[in-house]
DNA sequence: GATGAATGAGGATTCATTCAT
DNA sequence: CATGAATGAATCCTCATTCAT
């Protein structure tokens, strides 16, 4: 009455891989929708069309439920992003060609990673743990992309301490033009990248050569 | 502790005006700490050192009471940014002096506004109104700043596009900054200014010369 | 500047009759809008345009001023009864009378009156002690008139043992016809008056002459 | 008092249709005993046995509660009532059968029911909806049957336009003797019902026949 | 393996009531 | 006399989490 119980509907016995996909995929989009904290488990396991206990058996707390998402999603943005770039290129290519990619993979998730991304960074726990790692990472290349083409052309040792704050800047001018985006979506994502890239790149490119602003007093 | 205690009078009446500050004040403090879903009334009735009911009479439920927050602490940002300006400096010299206000007054409030901010920022129901419209006007001012410069210069119709996307990544940019300046509390504000000014006004600066980055092929 | 404050805006130094009959008049309106449970005494006091203290040092308790407000409405109803019946009237006169005034004080308060009665009737505490005492009274003046009318018609002592039921039901029957008329306004209360009495006078009349009803087994 | 609490099991697991019951009889009792708004869910849950989520979840709001509630007990009623009425009866065996009915049920249920009639027609809001329309059939069930009685008899066009207040009037009269059998339980319902009867009955018939009250004068 | 049943704990909100001025 | 200021005490409701089946 239960192993040979053959009548393929009533319960489904997935394999647990399948089981933790529906199940992410439903947090991903209740997250989303609602934010970390209105979200409720319940409507999770109903989205997910598992029941409760299954969640905790398989994914955890709440708020391991919460990282795993943004694990997921985010490594899945890295993958893509690291996808676009060619390690062989010249350092001002592969920003140009993280920045598409960046931007592709945002705008074909508008409406779940972001937001994702908001709660993540918003939650002052230990939620944010996993993306402030991601984005560590994320700045981290980014610097040495700076650093590589600033020693390549001579920067001086002086100039150079800034890079980590400038790639922090960088990254958070594209999540901010990411954010600007909801509200223009008609603009092509290759346009953003263009912008964001003769933004900072040029800057950056001026500074390298030594063409430094100044305030004239103050 | 009842009948003996002399200090006089048990219950300070204190005029409204007061007793509105101290909750404010109080629930600045528990929201930047706990973030707005995690803190209670409880809470910050206790830090306030006032009943809850004088707070939801005084300033209304607690997502009224997160918008007062938030109203308040932009408003005395972007007062001491616009303090910090002079209307009748050159383009870049108005960045400039913005810069410096913005990370001066977040250097001031290092645990309370930037946190409110990413909680405002995250939440995605009608608190952050307040302060999506206070990002907004910053963004328009920098984006006359960077109109009034590109025209001075002539920048062509093409390239001014995008200047609002622009600004909103010079916004996003400084905001970045500042989060990274946690992790790096050692380095001057004013550095932090000098970088960014450099990064942005640079690039936008080139780019209004016609000095274009495009990539080579794709 | 307390006593010699001739402005007469400021602080109504009203003598105390007046103030009463305020707030009276403004729990009144409360209570019957929105129920005893539901009104609140911050609403009285703004509609009385009265300060809350000044309500607790003339009225007392939200319990004793609902008190006083049906005891001070029930008393005016009765006092309209009283007023419309003749005494040296023949009974069946009396209750039409009664009845008449009745209906007449009901439709002008339709909206308050009936609804301080309801809420007084259903609330199970000791609220109800004077509309149930007024009620009471009530029932004994009408079963007084009709062991009046039975007695004098020689009606048998076994019969007699009914009128006070009867009473009861007469006066529910008034009632829930009241009721009934909210949704009939368009029928005058003479009319309702008469068919109350034709309804119950006559069947009472015919018990007094011994016609009465059995049902033929069971 | 943890570990050795041998009791097999310490939370038995019931049928949601069991517990819905249990809940249900405790808040029929409790709402009975206090009146809505004096009743709390705490005290509820504890006489239901259950704990305070299991009544949000199957039954929902304290309002919905209590509709279910009145729901519940005015079927019961009105089927207690249905069941003791023979539909081939004349019209006075029916009203008298009914009669019988309604007391033998509100005396079964002295303590419960009335008060929840109470409750219901003294809430102004969405509550009495249930009992509202209950009350409604009620009174046009009896209304059919005076119609029917009158017709048959050849009442006349213009006497016939009351029935419906009459029915009315019929129906409060039930409940307001009931209401006095609250203080004479000592009478047997079969006798209030006889006192009903004749009271109405004999009225109505004579009006059917023409015999008219009217007052002399006025 | 899977789930309906069950709850402890806590959170927002309201309100009658009373001081201190 | 008159009131703004202040609060203790409840109340409704929700939710993450866990058993027993």
């Amino acid at each position: 009455m239960d192993a040979i119980d053959a009548r393929q509907g009533r319960v489904k016995r997935l394999p647990r891989e399948v089981r933790e996909r529906q199940i992410l995929d439903a947090a991903v989009r209740v997250f989303s929708a609602h934010g970390y904290h209105t979200a409720s488990m319940d409507e999770i396991s109903d989205v997910a069309g598992v029941s409760k206990p299954m969640i905790y058996a398989y994914l955890g707390s709440k708020e391991d439920l919460f990282a795993a998402c943004i694990r997921r999603e985010a490594t899945l943005m890295m993958e893509a992003i690291a996808g676009g770039v060619q390690g062989d290129s010249a350092p001002d290519m592969q920003l140009w060609q993280g920045l598409r990619a960046f931007f592709s993979f945002v705008g074909a998730q508008r409406d779940s990673w972001r937001v994702l991304h908001r709660q993540a960074t918003s939650q002052g726990g230990p939620f944010s743990d996993e993306l402030v790692a991601m984005r560590g990472r994320a700045i981290e290349l980014v610097d040495a992309l700076l650093v590589r083409s600033a020693t390549k052309q001579g920067m001086d040792e002086q100039a150079t301490k800034g890079t980590s704050a400038m790639a922090a800047a960088l990254v958070g001018a594209g999540e901010s033009m990411a954010d600007w985006w909801v509200d223009h979506p008609e603009v092509p994502g290759r346009t953003l990248a263009t912008w964001l890239m003769n933004l900072v790149w040029m800057g950056f490119g001026d500074l390298v050569e030594g063409k430094v602003w100044t305030p004239n007093e103050d």
